[in-house]
DNA sequence: GTCTATATGTCGATAGAC
DNA sequence: GTCTATCGACATATAGAC
């Protein structure tokens, strides 16, 4: 069951990541939805407004999924599989929206715009926590940090692309292969 | 020594990155330029016309460096590493550009929209032959395709931003520590 | 080759009827 | 809650003077 607020919220989303923010009208979306461009100003403020509620929730599940991870007292290389898990996760569940994050933030106003932004550089932040101390325990080589964190991250936005030519592929399969990829490499 | 029409283009690559194509107004392109909008359409038929050039141009560039990995007689790995130095080359050489290939190809319109999109099947096609011949070679693992492709392809993709915050970092370096990483993994 | 002026269209958003 | 009608801003692109 949805309700006419959320299926503009995915019409808009779907419409965001194919065609872009600027380049999709509200008469766009509403049409998407069967409705006139001014009945969507029944449910949002105005175009900004749906990029904000839709960028601002992916990134608090990516915030939450986080801090569970961090709260949790398994070794480095254990938390770094979970967060392989999580994006994935993210990803089947959520496509348009991810989408979102790789190419349309930019187009947020402040003061979400500087929200966002600061989400982000927490996020980054404990994901080099986690980097550094699989370094100091052993577990990791001893590469640049910021290189191994924008390995994975990079892998991790891109999974959404890959993953809309593929929907049939396993989920957990999915999982196990990018993991052993970003973790052990692919030269045997 | 830069001609008018190379300033242009590359004022235009550099806002349809920051801004997107479709935000970027061709005065907004004029004025970084430090001349009126319809002086522009005296050396471009249009801001289409602008987006295409930028495209068209990096997309050739990837296509020859590729014929030429190719054709040499190197063993799969060597190939591989030859691809991952191609891309940090490019992305050193041309970031704004290369910018443009991962969030605004889509606002391409037919032919070109239809040649692009060729000339890039064309190249992930040839970048999969290469990680099977390696396969093939005891070389690689037996992941999937398909995972390897995505995994270094989105990494190389994403190049563009980590380097436009970390210009100082040696290019040499970076190479190699990205090459390890993707082919040998971060754990120890 | 650059300018001013302008044609023509679409945009986001609002007012007010129902 | 959805509609019609419309406003004002700004878009791409062209015509023609200099």
């Amino acid at each position: 069951m949805q309700s006419r607020k959320e299926e503009i919220k995915s019409a808009a989303a779907r419409l965001f990541r194919k065609k872009g923010y600027s380049a999709t009208s509200m008469r766009d979306i509403a049409t998407a939805v069967g409705i006139k461009a001014a009945s969507i100003y029944n449910h949002f403020k105005g175009k900004q407004d749906l990029l904000q509620d839709l960028l601002l929730n992916i990134a608090h599940l990516f915030e939450k999924g986080m801090a569970e991870i961090e709260s949790s007292s398994l070794p480095p290389a254990e938390k770094m599989e979970k967060l392989i898990a999580l994006h994935v996760r993210l990803t089947v569940e959520h496509a348009d929206a991810i989408a979102l994050i790789a190419g349309e933030w930019m187009h947020l106003k402040d003061p979400v715009l500087t929200e966002y932004v600061t989400i982000r550089n927490t996020y980054e932040q404990d994901f080099k926590s986690i980097i550094e101390a699989g370094k100091t325990d052993g577990y990791f080589k001893d590469h640049d940090t910021e290189i191994i964190l924008f390995s994975i991250l990079s892998t991790m936005r891109w999974l959404y692309t890959w993953y809309s030519r593929h929907k049939s592929y396993n989920q957990v399969e999915l999982e196990k292969q990018m993991t052993d990829c970003l973790l052990n490499g692919i030269k045997k």
